[in-house]
DNA sequence: CGGCATCCCCAAGGATACTG
DNA sequence: CAGTATCCTTGGGGATGCCG
């Protein structure tokens, strides 16, 4: 999203979190690699929309930032595997709490 | 963030709760509201950085998505107070989890 | 005081083509 | 297959001014 950083400011652990996976498709990206590692091009099919230059930028991103890994196997045709890290896990852990908000909060009227 | 949309994903919720929460000042105001109700200018004192316009945009988003309560008194000169509802008091707790995350990620070298 | 209206800008993202 | 390179578009947000 873009969340606006004020050093020292006690949330900024969320912050921090916020621009961990801001970007359009990183939420996706992370809940595929949940199931099991997945290679470039089947991401490219389970999140529908992303281009590749977006998914690839987006995935470098998160590699920066220490939640994916990727590793490449030096074969022909190329062979690429992202998997989460064991922060990344932890990340989507984190991120379910959210979702269960956001299914919460979908419900015209919740009990 | 701005965060892809799929209608049916498992992961939807997320997807809603990012939808939410998507706007560079809006996890800020949330946070501030936290502590106790707020008026307009306390909040633009609170969130430095943030313009007039943005910030009366955010909160009416926040307010439509009904996270947060609007009350008007009818004084002069003007009164608004700004304050969460419960559901943004849920939401809120399921920030702090990724708070925790981004305040452990932060960390250099963690145990 | 608490806004809304207007104009502007720029970075994130989309489309397409090319490459090791 | 797994990306880069290039060009282009969009809209969220910044700055400023006016109003009830």
């Amino acid at each position: 999203m873009a969340v606006a950083q004020r050093p020292g400011a006690d949330h900024c652990g969320v912050a921090a979190a916020m621009a961990v996976i801001d970007g359009k498709w990183k939420v996706s990206v992370l809940w595929e690699l949940e199931r099991c590692p997945r290679r470039f091009g089947e991401l490219r099919r389970l999140v529908p929309g992303v281009s590749e230059k977006v998914l690839a930028a987006q995935l470098r991103e998160l590699e920066t930032d220490g939640v994916i890994h990727r590793e490449v196997y030096e074969q022909v045709p190329p062979r690429v595997e992202y998997s989460l890290t064991p922060l990344g896990r932890d990340l989507n852990t984190a991120l379910e709490a959210l979702g269960e908000w956001g299914t919460k909060y979908l419900l015209p009227d919740s009990a």
